[in-house]
DNA sequence: TAGTAAGTGCAATGGAAGTGCATTTGTTAT
DNA sequence: ATAACAAATGCACTTCCATTGCACTTACTA
């Protein structure tokens, strides 16, 4: 088991005490976050020092973004071994329409999207709206 | 061929000039606009006038939002016999990372996606980026 | 341990989206 | 045609999230 040092430290970051913070905190939570979602957990902390927190974890491929559709940008934890660097996550995320909670469907890759002549595909986001597990139980 | 003022009526909603111009605005251009994009092209026009026309011609199914990822809403035009009434956009959407555009690929529909037990799926957001045919060429 | 680079906090900005209210325009009934 | 009503428009203002400049503090490294 790697401590979040050690993460934080192989993704050649600095290791500092809000750093470690916040990185316990995504994962411990389960679902994605936004960024105001981090500002309620550490109200003592700065705005800005938590966006720029989870903007180096993104550059550094620690988190990624998620697009959910809400309006307001999301980030999750990248799975181990998940290769961000190379293309964009692979994996559909869920949108429950009930506790208007995201997660990443991680074993859910994306399926090959056919596109028409001359376009060339890049990468692909997919965002599935519905009922949770939870909600729907 | 239907004019503006038939498309108009048939969705019930008052025929007026800047209705129609924005309309016919929607029909020339084959991308997806947004809000200053309308904006832009009516310097004359107030900016909450084009909003609320949007918004209604988006009620009325006139027009459906495109979320592409840019974290500007974007619109176009339904197509004659889509119903978004019933279920949201199945077609999916390219964004070009070249030109910044996005289409509808309205021939394009999203294929059946699968989702773990106890979710349920009520509609589906795809959007393809890579580079389009005006670029690749 | 001094010097440098990176991280943090505070203040301010910008862009897009949305709302309240007064005025104008279109529709309908007399 | 005109009055009465409803809907559309314009203006001003607000809110929310994202982002930046600069001063100060903390962590690395020579
Ligand atoms: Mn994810
Ligand atoms: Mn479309
Ligand atoms: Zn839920
Ligand atoms: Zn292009």
């Amino acid at each position: 088991m790697e401590t979040i040092e050690q993460v934080l430290e192989s993704k050649n970051i600095r290791v500092t005490a809000m750093r470690m913070l916040i990185y316990k905190f995504l994962v411990e939570k389960e679902v994605a976050v936004t960024l105001s979602d981090i500002e309620n957990a550490f109200e003592k902390a700065d705005r800005t020092t938590l966006y720029r927190t989870i903007k180096t974890f993104e550059e550094k491929d620690i988190v990624h973004q998620i697009d959910d559709g809400t309006g307001i940008t999301k980030y999750a934890l990248c799975e181990k071994g998940c290769n961000c660097e190379i293309e964009t996550d692979l994996h559909l995320h869920f949108h429950c329409n009930n506790c208007n909670e995201t997660i990443c469907l991680t074993d859910h890759k994306i399926p090959q999207i056919k596109v028409p002549d001359g376009f060339v595909s890049e990468n692909v986001n997919l965002v599935v709206k519905g009922i949770c597990d939870k909600c729907s139980g």
